[in-house]
DNA sequence: CCCTGATTCGC
DNA sequence: GCGAATCAGG
């Protein structure tokens, strides 16, 4: 594949709406996210609003000299919001918040207690000790995104643990969040 | 581990 | 000009 106008139109595009570099060669197809941001800057068009840049030279075998004419500077640059984002976790919020809009998928809803086989209970509890205690920025595709704590207090972490594929939570978290209905239907309250 | 962008350098 | 390999970091 080679860059013709309009696949750098979409890089262009996609890159002023501060899509990754890995979503915009996903779009394209036939191009690696390297190949995205080595355009990226061959077009000088670097820079974009947040991204804290890593400067400093590394020298392996030094050659290129003077490089980077740093251009333009944005006077007016909003803070721009990654668009996209993992962000399902409205759902866990804090309780000090009122009606949050769960914008996107909702997530299960969070289980009371009371309702939790005794057993899944004890094994969560179990896996919370164990829990990887990730932060929020630490979360992906496939770490449990469990919420343990409150998030109100410094007592607050994802649980971390390789999740199920394909399910937000480790299997343990699965058990007690996707409980099949003929076990909810009967426990006594 | 997943991901992000930045840089280098042989092609 | 291109982009894989590598780096640095969240």
């Amino acid at each position: 594949m080679s860059w013709t106008e309009d696949r750098v139109e979409v890089l262009k595009k996609m890159w002023g709406e501060g899509q990754s570099a890995s979503q915009i060669a996903k779009e394209l197809g036939g191009v690696t996210r390297n190949a995205v941001i080595g355009k990226v800057h061959r077009l000088g068009l670097s820079n974009r609003a947040g991204t804290a840049a890593k400067p400093a030279a590394k020298d392996k075998a030094a050659a290129k000299p003077a490089a980077k004419p740093k251009v333009a500077a944005k006077p007016s640059a909003p803070a721009k919001p990654r668009p996209e984002t993992t962000s399902p976790l409205a759902a866990h919020q804090s309780p000090a918040r009122k009606a949050i809009i769960p914008a996107g998928q909702p997530l299960p809803p969070q289980p009371s207690a009371n309702e939790i086989s005794p057993e899944a209970l004890a094994s969560v509890r179990e896996v919370e000790k164990t829990a990887k205690k990730l932060s929020l920025m630490e979360l992906t595709e496939r770490t449990c995104k469990w919420p343990i704590g409150d998030p109100a207090t410094e007592e607050f972490w994802f649980c971390g643990l390789a999740s199920q594929p394909g399910k937000p939570y480790c299997e343990a978290h699965v058990g007690v969040a996707f409980q099949p209905m003929s076990s909810r239907r009967d426990r006594r309250r």
